[in-house]
Order: C-alpha cells, then sequence, then structure tokens
DNA sequence: TAAAATCTGTTGCATTTGCAACAAAACTAA
DNA sequence: TTAGTTTTGTTGCAAATGCAACAGATTTTA
C-alpha cells in the first residue's frame, strides 16, 4: 500500500543517524534475535530472508512469520510477558539494521533532517506490517488444510498472473507455517493434484481452476 | 507496553482538529462500516464493543478481532485487493471517531500543537494493535481446540490474578473467534471440566491448574 | 406477556487431521 | 566422493474435529 515509502532510503538515513542504530551480519541458521526481554528492540531485514520461529511445550514448532528484504521484526511488536520462546533464524546470510525504539524517538536531539520525518517512516513500517499480519490472520482462520493452502498460494500469486510459482519454504516448514501435519498437507496437495486444482513438480505449482 | 500513552485525550485532540475527524454513534447490530474501497480510513472505539466479522464463500463466520473502548480499526489495517466480506458489527451502542488517515496527515496546516506529535500518538496506536495481532496469531496457530481454549482464557486472566472471569463473547461468538466449530469446542469445554482443569457456570468460569 | 429468535448443551456419525513410521530422494558437509 | 542429515512421499491407524440435528433454556421483539 504505502508503495511510495523508499525503506532502502529509509534504512540508509537510519545508519546515518545518532549512530544509534546498529549494522549487523548473520550466516545461515545463526540466530539472529530472541524474543524475552523487553528492549522494544526494533529489526529491518536489509537482504536475505528469515523466519521467526515459536515451539511451544511439546516440541511443535510454529513458523510464525516469513521474513524478507525490508521487512521489520523485533520484540517491540509483542507483548512483554510472553510464555513461548520466540527467535529470529536466518535462512540464508543476511544483514539487518537494529534500533532501540525509544533511544531513536526521544534521546535525540532533534535537529537533523531525518529526525523530522523519523515516526511518519516508522508509522508506514508499522502499518505495512500490521497489513501483513491481517493476511496472516486470514489464512490461519481458514478451517481446513486444503483453504489454508489455497489461501497461501493466492498470497504468491498476487497479481493474478504468474500462476506458476515457486514456493519459497520447504514443504516441512511449509506445514509449520500453515500450523498443520505435514504429512496431511501432503495428503491435501496430492488430492487438490488428483482433483485437478493444482499441477505440482517439486516445489514448483500451478494453479489450474 | 504504552500505556502512558493517552488515548482519550488522542481522541478528543483529534475532534477539536481541522475538523477533519468525525464521531459517529451506532445502535448495537448496526454494521459500522464495511471493508470494500481502499479509503486509508482509521476508526477509534470511544466507548461499547463492537465485532470485525468476516464471512467466507462457504457462509462461515469468522470474528476477526474483538474491539472494545479505544481500540483501533479500520480500513487502513487490510489489503487494498480483498476477496472477503470484512464488517463491524456494534454489539451494544457505541461511538466512534474516525478519520482518513492522508487527510490527517498531510493536508492539514502544521500549526497547531497536536499536528506535531500525531505521527507519534499513531505510531503508538499502531503499535499496539500490532501487538494485539500477534496474541491473536499465537492463538491460532495452535493446534487443538484445546490449546486454543487454554490461550484465550490466559488472555483473558492477563493479571494472573482474577481466575475467575465471565467470558465476554457467546459461545457461539467464541467459536467463530476461535474459528473451531462450536459443538467440538463445547465438547472440548466439558473435557475440561471433567478433568478438572476449570470450572464452569455459564460464561463463568474459573481456573483450576 | 406471548411469540419469535437465538443460544446452549448434547449426541451419533462422517470426515479430516494428526501421529508414527519408513523408504527413497535430495541436500550438505567433511 | 562419501557419509550423514534433512526432506519428501506415503501409509495404516487413532484421535480430533466437523456436521446435522434437536430439545430445552434464555433473550429479544412485537
Amino acid at each position: 500500500m504505502y508503495s511510495d515509502f523508499n525503506i532502502a532510503e529509509f534504512t540508509q538515513q537510519l545508519q546515518n543517524c545518532c549512530s544509534r542504530a546498529q549494522t549487523k551480519k548473520f550466516e545461515k541458521n545463526e540466530i539472529i534475535t530472541t524474543y524475552i526481554k523487553n528492549r522494544n528492540q526494533i529489526c529491518i531485514l536489509k537482504n536475505g530472508s528469515a523466519d521467526l520461529v515459536r515451539y511451544d511445550v511439546n516440541g511443535n514448532k510454529t513458523i510464525v512469520e516469513t521474513l524478507k528484504e525490508n521487512d521489520v521484526f523485533g520484540e517491540i511488536f509483542f507483548p512483554v510477558k510472553t510464555n513461548n520462546e520466540l527467535f529470529v533464524v536466518a535462512k540464508e546470510e543476511v544483514e539487518i539494521v537494529y534500533f532501540i525504539y525509544d533511544e531513536i524517538s526521544y534521546k535525540c536531539t532533534r535537529t537533523c533532517k531525518f529526525h523530522e520525518t523519523l515516526n511518519s517512516s516508522l508509522l508506514k513500517l508499522v502499518l505495512n506490517k500490521t497489513i501483513s499480519q491481517n493476511i496472516r490472520i486470514e489464512l490461519l482462520t481458514k478451517r481446513s488444510i486444503r483453504e489454508k493452502l489455497q489461501s497461501y498460494f493466492s498470497t504468491l500469486n498476487v497479481s493474478g498472473m504468474n500462476r506458476t510459482f515457486k514456493i519459497p519454504l520447504s514443504y516441512t516448514d511449509l506445514a509449520d507455517y500453515l500450523s498443520v501435519d505435514r504429512s496431511a498437507m501432503m495428503r491435501e496437495l496430492k488430492s487438490l493434484q488428483e482433483e485437478g486444482f493444482i499441477e505440482r513438480n517439486g516445489s514448483k505449482i500451478t494453479l489450474r481452476y
């Protein structure tokens, strides 16, 4: 929605400003951050991709969010009191910019031009996040695995043009993202294929409806 | 998290400012807004309660959000392109303040003190919304009805002190909120009771674990 | 206050989903 | 290149969930 907002530029300004924003690199499979303390931390993924993951008491893994270039994440988006172990894992080499909201927001001397537009920029960032979350919520409220898959496919097929696409997750991860059993999901994929709704070749899917 | 932020005061300022924010009242069961156009509308519930509801093609009802006093909602939080019929229904007499984000944000003459802090206030509002959504997402990723119920109960029992509380929804609505079948949910409530995890008296629940 | 509408509680049965397990394929690291 | 690890694909079976239906309780409306 806020495509007019240039996040790359914003990130650049953030790094130049006050030295309060830091950049850090991570290797594949490294843990970027754990959500424990209440540090009001905000992070922006400059490049690469990552998963926000939760394990519950039974050892069930859930991929809470999939993060790609220019997505924001951080403790500030979560309630202070949480029972769960939440962390962000790099899926490839990534670079992130992170800062503490309060530091950037209040403690800076409001002299640079950047600070005047800071809140407005952050607002756009967070509004975009809200929209993503609502899409996620819509998927999760779907009652059956079939509907969840269809909902997921439709997000990959945003423009409605590319009826063939590659799933950017392993099927194991996809099940953890849809919050369903993997074998049941595979079964459903098979049914969708047999009933002619999709064609499937490895991680490549073609919609046929 | 941002308890320092006084939303009542903010709403007041909003109404005084530029005449661009409007107030409106609705009776119980009236539709407050439908999410169709992309008006970048933001609403604040001044008092009362409401549900953000979706019906899918099969007629399944989902309560996407439950809204109470001082909660924000509006089209701005949803993707432009949506397949679903989304609307907000008043559960009792309500009063809302609404405005179009772009109008407030850009078109005002930036002379009043209010406008200087507008973006920062909106940011806090939206950050709080993000947190609520993450709590909602956590609930929805729970794999079983039992876990969903427990997750829901724990949000009602935030302080951890009031182990007895009244469910602010009918059981019919609760099922639509958890996105599960009502009879299956009732069965699960019965099991929880029989196994001694809860006591139940109408809409009053006492946690026993 | 009576009638209508909605909600609660419950059940039997069908369907879906989860679990456990395993072999084959694909990928990764030494 | 090879051994180890992870992913994919599949199945049988158990458990959970959904569906349909209905009676009684409760609430709303006329």
